[in-house]
DNA sequence: AGTAAAAAATGATATTAATCAGCTTTAAAA
DNA sequence: TTTTAAAGCTGATTAATATCATTTTTTACT
């Protein structure tokens, strides 16, 4: 048990639940020792930062079980949520090769379970294992177009449409599940107001297109999300 | 003498200009050697298309001189500028690895000397040495977090902030020279309307932050744009 | 140089979305 | 279980910026 509340149980990787989806996956189960070996695992509670803009990274996270926001702060300090990470994803990366402070902040919306692997033994793999280097050189790819997007979807078109975008996002997110996230969050997903964003919560199930359950969110006409979204 | 009017000329990396900025930079004689042989150059005029959006990548281009810009086309064709690209950049190599076709397309902005190396090549080059890739990681990483930031300030600055902001980036990437770009272009950069980005420009001339030089435009006013970007 | 086309600039108006203020419901804590 | 706080919601108003229409200037072309 530490200051963080955290209680560091042990989770396995040959048995880790998340590891079929993760950039892990396809190495050798040699490989999946040494992770097994150099990581400490941790149960967070809801709301608990992993880190914050501008600190330095001492490694990455793997996120086991749970949901985490990655965000940054603008000039008055709202939030920007850039990215919704879910089981699977190694979070925190790309400052390990930046050579800057991170540029983001990370904190769990719900309880996780969260690996934690050093900077040194981290870069070690990527060194020796081209496997996993060329998952991760993929991984920061991908990511990259995505944001060229983000930032075309922010600048031309309107909240209604990319209030219907990030809902398909997260309808993928959040998977089986119902998305559930506070309001707030998810105006500073979208880029708006809270306001603004809970009076078109209003209209789309007006239009039939999501149910609201309290504060749960549930999906029913992704085809009009599509069309909305301009796809 | 191409389809394109690209006029092949010799472009010798010893003796390249650009490469004392380039990623290339680090690398012994030997490597520089060998893309010296693998690359092929060309003559771009104005406006010329490097790669479009949706089509696959067949190589990366090494901007030798000139600028070429970064965009991505929203739902109505409108340009979203994302990045310009100065002498020394090497442009195009997210697509090589994340396995998708290009999410942006790059356009020259002026007449430029570019060389291009074939993907087998680069990606060999890549494989084989760790001193090239961890460079291309690095940019990577960068670029990944400066797209957070832009996604940032798109959604949470208002145009005039943003105007200051681009000015600033822009500033950098014209250097000496004075920035030279159609209104159109700068606007799409900014994210918004062309008038509204007319409109502002002479409220910062008028201010004493700029001065217009028919379509070039020289920052004499640093400080205040500082201020004005929120930094 | 003279003409056509593209880019830049201006004015008027419309629209979207932010802000402010107050109220209600839900969740958390004592 | 009562109280308090946080989150969610509603309405009115304001401000920012887009859009549309037109004119002027600059650039490119013959």
């Amino acid at each position: 048990m530490t200051m963080l509340d955290k209680s560091h149980k042990h989770v396995n990787c040959q048995t880790c639940g998340a590891r079929k989806t993760s950039l892990f996956a396809n190495n050798c189960e040699n490989d999946v020792a040494l992770v097994d070996e150099q990581k400490s695992c941790a149960f967070y509670k809801k709301n608990q930062p992993l880190f914050i803009e501008n600190s330095f990274p001492r490694g990455v996270f793997c996120l086991n079980q749970g949901k985490v926001k990655i965000f940054a702060r603008g000039d008055e300090g709202k939030e920007q949520i850039i990215h919704i990470a879910k089981e699977g994803e190694i979070i925190g990366f790309r400052a390990m090769f930046s050579g800057e402070p991170y540029k983001v902040s990370a904190s769990t919306l719900e309880e996780c379970n969260i690996c934690f692997i050093g900077k040194e033994d981290f870069l070690n793999m990527i060194e020796t294992n081209a496997t996993l280097r060329n998952g991760i050189m993929k991984e920061l790819s991908k990511e990259l177009g995505d944001r060229a997007i983000f930032i075309t979807n922010m600048a031309q078109k309107s909240v209604r449409e990319r209030l219907a975008f990030a809902l398909l996002i997260l309808g993928d997110v959040y998977d089986k599940e119902e998305i559930n996230l506070t309001r707030e969050d998810l105006a500073n997903f979208v880029g708006t107001a809270t306001e603004t964003l809970i009076r078109l919560l209003k209209d789309f199930k007006e239009e039939g297109i999501i149910e609201i359950h309290t504060r749960k969110l549930e999906i029913i006409n992704k085809d009009k999300l599509l069309h909305l979204a301009g796809k």
